[in-house]
DNA sequence: ATGCCTGGGAATCCCAGA
């Protein structure tokens, strides 16, 4: 099964890049973040003729997260990340498919910090631990996928001196994300790749994606029942050199499902996505 | 220290992103 998360950056702003990167890329399940569509402007009927079934949860202006299955409809478990109802952000979908649990999130930015936006960060990222220890307890499959706006190590950006006082590098974001793998996630395509650089987000200043000026934000983890059936994964780089796109690219992971036996083969198609040169 | 760019929404500028 190929499972691809993606911040969009404006669902509707973006469709036809979004629509010729699933006629690309075909992925079985997609996580959408940054729909930046009220609930009734989703454009249901351009996912549903390319062929997807979709949950999503949309917001006035900003954020917004959607799951879409190919030939199917997600089962919804979660709209929202639990733990605090006087938060109404649509940042985080859940929903059941073929047997594992999908988180799609998108956390809080938390710039500038310090201040209140980091504070909401540092207070999502709580509750995110909360409800992620929670389904790490229960006996089904996990994928957390999305942009978790946390540049985990000096590894994960071009240069790291210039981002350690940014909401995305600081220690108390790295703690927090180093807090939740400890739970026993297992970041995909960090485990995948050990020594390679890869970024998932290029600002659209400086010419950032032409110098490859990346960080990488977006992530996919893993409870420990997927690890096994882990056979490939990479960044969809191309999509962020297309016209009118994402400042985020796609990435995606091949996984085998745990009740069906043999995980796919690893493709030869790994090494290429992931070179800079 | 700030803008560089971009989308959304309201109004032809502001907010937010990372």
């Amino acid at each position: 099964m190929k499972i691809a998360t993606y911040n969009v950056n404006g669902v509707n702003g973006r469709l036809p890049v979004l629509l010729r990167w699933l006629a690309k890329s075909r992925p079985d399940v997609v996580c959408l973040q940054e729909l930046k569509a009220p609930q009734d402007r989703f454009p249901i009927g351009a996912i549903n003729d390319a062929g997807y079934g979709v949950i999503w949860h949309g917001q006035k202006s900003w954020n917004g997260v959607a799951i879409l299955t190919k030939g199917s409809t997600p089962v919804e478990t979660n709209r929202g990340l639990p733990g605090d109802p006087e938060d109404l952000h649509s940042r985080y979908i859940e929903a059941a498919i073929d047997g594992i649990t999908l988180g799609c999130l998108y956390l809080p930015n938390g710039n500038p910090a310090p201040g209140p936006k980091f504070d909401y960060k540092l207070r999502w990222f709580d509750r995110l631990h909360k409800h992620a220890r929670k389904l790490m307890k229960a006996d089904t499959p996990v994928i957390l996928a999305g942009d978790f706006n946390v540049i985990p190590t000096e590894m994960d950006v071009y240069k790291p001196a210039s981002w350690v006082d940014d909401a995305l590098f600081r220690p108390e974001t790295r703690a927090a994300f180093e807090k939740l793998v400890k739970q026993g996630w297992t970041d995909a395509l960090r485990t995948l790749f050990p020594n390679d650089r890869i970024y998932t987000f290029w600002d659209y200043f400086r010419n950032s994606f032409a110098r490859n000026a990346g960080l990488r934000i977006d992530h996919f983890l893993l409870s420990p029942h997927l690890v096994a059936g882990l056979a490939d994964g990479g960044v969809d780089r191309e999509v962020r050199g297309w016209e009118r796109t994402s400042d985020h690219a796609p990435i995606w992971i091949e996984v085998g499902l745990p009740s069906l036996g043999k995980p796919p083969k690893a493709s030869k198609k790994r090494a290429r996505d992931l070179r800079h040169d």
